[in-house]
DNA sequence: CTGGGGACGGGGCCC
DNA sequence: AGGGCCCCGTCCCCA
């Protein structure tokens, strides 16, 4: 049975991946991920503490992982998958468009303002606007990515992809589309084929067994950042996951979904 | 059926 | 500009 995520998903089962393009195009991993082989052989094995890995799970006292719920956010009601990262939003984020569902231009300037307010240096930093949306930014570089990731790219999308219909505001994008379709990074020891070289790293642990990523509450230990993430979840007794119907909560957004298809909402 | 682990894709940010 | 890394999300499988 093939995996919800194979590693061409883009392609038709009649199309294969181009193998004789890869060559051309393949990523050689170091030599030394496969050296002693089944040996872990990946460096910096990773060990995340409570401390350095604050589940957003947890707005719970009662949780050893409490961390401070952030103001102006209810727990768990409408959480935001964002709120683990440390670092704020980016500018042009989307979050302003939340309230009313339409772009705001005021809420934009309010947001603008509030920068300024926490950082007085911007006033003056700010010196190069966007002519469509105008934003400003402190940098040449800043106004210039703002304006081909965001604003240009609004108007014209002109990267097309030519093994399928997809299309993209940057060449860089697209670049890194193509990866999907050609995979250059391919497995030595199965010759399966990613999209990106860690990508490919991360696989090889299935070989090698490695799990550099450990859980500091239990024993267990995971190849896998994100696996490690939902395994910590299971620690809390709040999870981050709630159903609006009976507000219980779970771990993952699947386990979530699947509650609430099996008929919770239509219970209530 | 539910919860959890394994494996992976892709967007975005940082350097 | 491009690569590396992080994060979110998804699906499959299994206990």
């Amino acid at each position: 049975m093939p995996r919800s995520f194979p590693v061409k998903k883009h392609f038709n089962a009649s199309k294969k991946p181009n193998y004789s393009e890869l060559d051309t195009h393949t990523v050689i991993i170091s030599p030394c991920l496969y050296e002693g082989y089944p040996v872990p052989v990946i460096p910096q094995p990773e060990v995340l503490r409570s401390g350095a890995y604050s589940p957003i799970a947890v707005w719970t006292t009662a949780s050893p992982f409490h961390a401070p719920l952030p103001a102006g956010l209810s727990p768990l009601s409408g959480y935001p998958a964002s709120l683990g990262r440390v670092s704020p939003p980016p500018p042009s984020d989307t979050s302003s468009k939340d309230h009313s569902g339409s772009e705001s231009p005021i809420s934009d300037e309010e947001e603008r303002l509030q920068s300024k307010l926490s950082d007085p240096h911007a006033i003056e930093a700010e010196k190069f606007q966007c002519n469509l949306c105008n934003k400003t930014y402190s940098t040449f570089s800043g106004l210039g990515k703002h304006k081909q990731l965001h604003c240009d790219a609004q108007s014209r999308k002109s990267f097309s992809c030519k093994y399928c219909d997809k299309e993209y505001v940057s060449l860089g994008a697209l670049k890194m589309h193509i990866r999907t379709h050609t995979l250059p990074c391919v497995c030595k020891i199965c010759g399966k084929a990613f999209s990106r070289p860690w990508l490919l790293q991360g696989h090889i642990r299935t070989h090698t067994g490695e799990k550099p990523f450990s859980c500091s509450h239990c024993s267990r230990a995971f190849a896998d950042r994100s696996n490690l993430r939902a395994h910590l979840q299971t620690h809390s007794d709040v999870k981050k996951y709630q159903c609006k119907s009976c507000s219980k909560t779970f771990s993952r957004m699947s386990l979530l979904h699947k509650h609430e298809e099996s008929g919770c909402c239509a219970a209530h």
